[in-house]
DNA sequence: GAAGCTCTTGACACCGGTTTCCACTCCCTT
DNA sequence: AAGGGAGTGGAAACCGGTGTCAAGAGCTTC
């Protein structure tokens, strides 16, 4: 049995096995090939699930493969189809917990599927934006991105993917895209909800801080918001309606400047729970009490909403399962049926900061 | 100038450039070889930056490679190179602000090196983790993984890391390994400045709220408060400290036990800002005021920090300083120069959580 | 003027997969 | 029994780079 150079195959085959049981060298689509005494190009037919190969030969195959731990190579793999198995996640979202909860959603979508998450935050005010976008997907010949909110509503983007053919998943909370390409969170119904919560405790004099105007979002909630009302013969004044910024200081400043206006309102409404903190913040200053002299509300369901004084009632928004679904959409693979679009529906969380307004 | 079949190069050069000049394909090694007349490994020594080229050729090549705007595909690459240039950050912390800086700060820190970022949260506690990880680097053939707290003080990891000779950065709040692997956070010396800042103010009786035990920081936490506290003569009793979980739910209730024992403490120091607006929430519920009735400060600085309301006294951690310091000690390009230490060190904010106590 | 050296350069095999092309089985017709 | 089609597996080229090694150019040295 020694090493001998002759191409008798049985002879260097314990030499061969001996390199890969030691774990020196990772199992090759070779070495599977030759442990299951079939060609390369049979693995490769396994592998890629082609139906030309005969079932016991795939089983044979199958159980080497799973007997050595035999995973193919991405890169080796990916040179040949002339693409990678690496899933962009181009954002420009400055909220950490939205952008972990939907890292954590496309991570679950991925899983098992052999793909890899790279993430890729951008600045799309920068004069070399689109450059450097097109650089990263090229360069890196993606499979495909996902763009959650704002860029998701950068049609430059769009353009550039569809020109460059790569496939891509837009999240943003109304249709921009085919069907194909788009996740949708309807923010708008969500801000109804909160609508209808609100004209339902009885409050009609209630202030509104929207978000900031580069976010599609922003102008859903609002809209949504002015429906619920509208529908309920409540109206929106326009002076009980500032702008604001997405931030607890511009939630504190518009909070101020809510409170300041005669007659007050009874309730506000904030885009979101960083601003809503801030009202809440105003209204302590104010020498007011939630939700006794005022309601405060927010949107989103991030973790502040439940880490200030009183808990906030929100509009929960799914991000991780809008995640999920975004990713299982991107990569679609055998079996693929369509998430149930209803589970990217937000929906309201009923708290303490809430309640009706007082008698006069 | 038909497209003959003859190897005439010079023949079909005209319809080659077409291709790529219509942008129907990316320029290759090859084409850059042609265009400059050199060979292909010729152009490979220029990428690589060998020293064996005279630099009138590199010139033209480089000349020619910035002509086409040509970047090497990193899959071809990293399969001849056997490794891709890919980098891991594997982690299991759950504070999202922590671990979107800690990106922020690696991509930071890899900037223009032509490597990307892969995420990858882990869960220390499957009975399949080491493999998992074991998976994900040598499927990807990682050039390197980058771990925060608290898989960073996970001793199998660093083990499975150098057996399979995967290059990687620990970044923890002690020394756990050698110095070129480790990023040191120091949380110790925060919390001593804690501790002075607490006795400066004239504090005797202190809560303190540990953190999760699995995480090397609590301890540390701890330690270096305690130390600063028996520095100034103060004694941390025992019976003060309560073991809290790093949750704004843990907060509030170790709050409250703190809050029900005689004498009560007139400081409440909770090992992160979570907890500590958890404790703000309790003294609202005791009817106390805060920092008229009870000082309370956090660790972290986190956003939380500044909208609960006291803001909070806390101590800053630069955790996206921390992760492009790991960042580049990972890829040590040349001219690597180590970052500065005391960079990584936490400092105290001074908000409005914490005052004097009252006088007796 | 030939040997010896350094500096440059290119031919060729290879990384680990996939695709193309072809030959060889089967199995079923006629 | 010959003919045909579909199913199956092998050889070789290819994806776009890098490693090895040897050869050619130019210079010194004796």
């Amino acid at each position: 049995m020694t090493s001998s150079k002759t191409p008798n195959k049985s002879a260097d085959e314990s030499d061969v096995n001996a390199a890969l049981e030691s774990g020196r060298r990772r199992a090759t689509i070779n070495d599977i090939a030759r442990l299951a005494g079939v060609s390369k190009k049979t693995v490769s037919r396994v592998i890629n699930q082609s139906p030309f190969v005969r079932e016991e030969t795939r089983q044979r195959i199958e159980a080497v493969i799973a007997e050595w731990g035999y995973a193919p190579d991405p890169q080796a793999r990916g040179l040949a189809f002339r693409r990678s198995f690496l899933i962009g996640m181009i954002y420009d979202n400055p909220n950490p917990q939205y952008v972990v909860n939907m890292q954590l959603g496309l991570l679950d979508g991925m899983r098992g599927s052999g793909f890899e998450l790279v993430v890729h935050p951008c600045d799309r005010s920068s004069p070399t934006f689109l450059q450097d976008v097109r650089m990263f997907i090229e360069r890196q010949k993606l499979f495909g991105v996902i763009l959650p909110p704002s860029v998701s509503e950068d049609e430059r983007v769009a353009d550039l993917l569809r020109d460059i053919g790569c496939e891509y998943i837009r999240i943003a909370s109304v249709p921009l895209d085919e069907e194909e390409h788009m996740i949708v969170g309807h923010d708008r119904l969500g801000a109804q909800a909160m609508g209808e919560h609100l004209v339902g405790l009885g409050h009609e004099r209630i202030g509104f801080i929207t978000g900031l105007p580069s976010f599609r979002s922003s102008h859903e909630r609002r809209g949504g918001f002015e429906d619920a009302l509208t529908k309920a013969g409540v109206k929106l004044d326009p002076d009980y309606v500032v702008q604001g910024a997405y931030t607890f200081e511009s939630g504190l400043a518009c909070g101020e400047a809510l409170l300041a206006k005669t007659p007050r309102p009874t309730a506000i409404f904030a885009g979101n729970d960083e601003m809503a903190a801030g009202v809440l913040q105003a209204a302590r200053r104010a020498g007011l009490t939630v939700p006794e002299d005022l309601t405060v509300v927010g949107f989103d369901d991030f973790q502040i909403a439940q880490a200030v004084w009183p808990p906030l009632t929100t509009i929960h928004i799914p991000t991780r399962e809008v995640g999920r679904m975004a990713a299982e959409k991107l990569i679609a693979r055998e079996g693929y049926e369509p998430g149930d679009p209803a589970k990217t529906i937000p929906y309201l969380v009923t708290r303490e900061s809430s309640a009706a307004p007082k008698k006069v």
